[in-house]
RNA sequence: GGCGCUAUCGUCUAGUGGCCUAGGACGUCGCCCUCUCAAGGCGAAAACACGGGUUCGACUCCCGUUAGCGCUACCA
């Protein structure tokens, strides 16, 4: 592999579902990637076994995958630096803490949970930093061995070099430093001889040659950690891109209780992968001109790490929407009627009931009306329905009591139609309205509550054109009957 | 508490010392269009957290204050 070939990974805990700030987080590595020509890696980080949860894994890729963002390599993409599963790598990172321990930049410690739970109390009512306090690290050579021969469960700790400024550039952040005693001597290896997230993230990135890690800003508090791993095994350092978090409108880390959290949960709401993406890759990143509208491939196109900004983005639903509806009334009518047929199918209306021609003129119809799919049986059942109910509001601004005489007259004009086409029924209705003398609004608003039920929607003559002479006599008639 | 990061309209953001009487987008409001509702067009309200410097000149650079957030586990 050569050094100058970008690899960048998403490296998710499987905990059940794709969190949205996941998905901007791989979205952004996946540009990057996309952007230099790079690989772009899935590595599934299943380390806590705690937190394990049946079935993650793979909804976790479906999830992905729905959103568009291709890997080249991942857990069922075969590379070349597999397994991509940490849980099947459980030797590879023994094998680096030996190495370590060879070393002497980590050792073993025979700590219990309840002492170190103990001593973080003390430190904290003393006001204290919570930090290991190195106990195990005194202890002598016999000590170690006859602990291990007894049989005493340990963890492996890294051994943090006192007096030492850790330094590293951040692509985003530019210059940060630590100083080495506030970091704490983290654990390596558990007792259940799993690694830590430290350990397991490090060994990984560099095996699999990664060449920049882009994660969220909740791991840059712990980056030092990871520069002092690679410097203990003597490894180069990747470039690190820490990413702006996405917030909640109270501005704290984006999080359930807040609404909706996960990709699925957007997807089952009926936004579109478009949308999604276009708005999350929105949030703390710009093409640095006016675009909002953007395609996966455009975005590819501009995206650099130099443009992301630095601090947090609320997640605002609200654009959220209007991006969703710009990509909905950029889909090809094809599109849009298969989507509205699935839907169909889901609200008991049957996705067989109505032709593709009768569905495609109801798309043209409501096309600028409609955010959503589901919005074409909420806001315009009538194409599907007769109305069951007319809004009361409009029946009291509409219907007065001479109307049914009208709608009666205008429904003798419709019944003498012959294949109207729009137009005809607009001609009818002019001719009915001059016959009995009133403005064309006197025949027209009644008309559309009574075919449609409410007073919103598409032009009256579409309405009326889409469902048919015969439907609407029909509902000329039902209303007639509701007015008298 | 400690450490770190951040700080432009309600929200997403442009802005890298003079182009800023701070631009765009969502949302909000008004007008136009109009058979209604949208869409569309036009317009309005709306922000540089505060205080010191540096400079001929700061939204832009430095320092401090304040605020928010993150981390502070044998979780990631």
């Amino acid at each position: 592999m050569t050094s100058g070939t970008v690899r960048v990974r998403f490296a998710p805990s499987p905990t059940g579902f794709l969190h949205v700030g996941g998905l901007r987080t791989a979205l952004f590595n996946f540009l990057f990637a996309r952007n230099t020509g790079g690989k772009f890696i899935l590595r599934i980080e299943d380390t806590d076994r705690a937190r394990y949860v049946e079935g993650a894994v793979q909804n976790l890729i479906n999830t992905l995958k729905w959103s568009g963002l291709d890997y080249d390599e991942g857990p069922d993409a075969p590379g070349n630096y597999g397994p991509y599963v940490q849980s099947e790598r459980l030797d590879i990172y023994r094998k680096h803490v030996d190495v370590l321990l060879e070393k002497g930049t980590a050792y073993r410690c025979f700590c219990t949970p309840e002492r170190l739970e103990s001593m973080r109390k003390e430190q904290e009512k003393k006001k204290l930093q919570p930090k290991y306090d190195r106990t195990c690290l005194r202890l002598s050579a016999k000590e170690i061995e006859d602990n291990i021969a007894a049989g005493k469960p340990f963890v492996v700790r890294l051994k943090v070099p006192d007096g030492e400024t850790i330094r590293f550039s951040d692509i985003v952040r530019g210059d940060v430093e630590f100083m080495s005693e506030r970091v704490d001597d983290q654990v390596l290896l558990k007792s259940d001889s799993f690694p830590t997230y430290h350990l397991a993230n490090v060994v990984d990135d560099h095996l699999m040659e990664i060449s920049h890690v882009i994660r969220g800003e909740e791991w840059l508090s712990s980056t030092p950690k990871h520069v002092l791993l690679y410097e203990a095994f003597g490894w180069k350092l990747p470039k690190f891109a820490h990413l702006p978090l996405l917030l909640n409108p109270d501005k704290s880390k984006l999080s359930k209780r807040q609404g909706d959290v996960a990709v699925e949960d957007y997807r089952d709401k009926g936004y579109l992968k478009e949308a999604l993406v276009n708005f999350i890759a929105l949030l703390g990143w710009n093409p640095g001109d006016d675009r909002e509208i953007f395609s996966l491939e455009e975005l590819g196109k501009g995206f650099s790490l130099e443009k992301v900004n630095k601090s947090g983005a609320v997640f605002n639903v609200e654009k959220l929407n209007w991006l969703n509806f710009q990509h909905l009334r950029r889909k090809p009518d094809g599109n849009v009627l298969s989507m509205l047929k699935d839907h169909l199918a889901k609200t008991g209306i049957g996705s067989t009931r109505y032709s593709d021609a009768y569905l495609l003129e109801v798309i043209a119809a409501m096309r600028e009306r409609v955010s959503f799919i589901k919005d074409f049986t909420e806001k315009s059942p009538y194409f599907f329905l007769p109305p069951n109910e007319y809004d009361p509001a409009v029946v009291k601004k509409r219907w007065k009591p001479q109307s049914a005489e009208y709608l009666k007259k205008l429904g003798d004009e419709f019944l003498k139609l012959e294949n109207p086409q729009k137009q005809d029924y607009e001609n009818a209705l002019h001719r009915t309205a001059e016959s009995l003398n009133v403005g064309n609004s006197e025949l027209i608003h009644p008309l559309r509550l009574a075919v449609s039920g409410m007073g919103e929607g598409p032009g009256l003559f579409d309405i009326v054109s889409v469902i048919g002479k015969e439907e609407t006599i029909t509902r000329i008639n039902s209303a007639i009957e509701r007015i008298k």
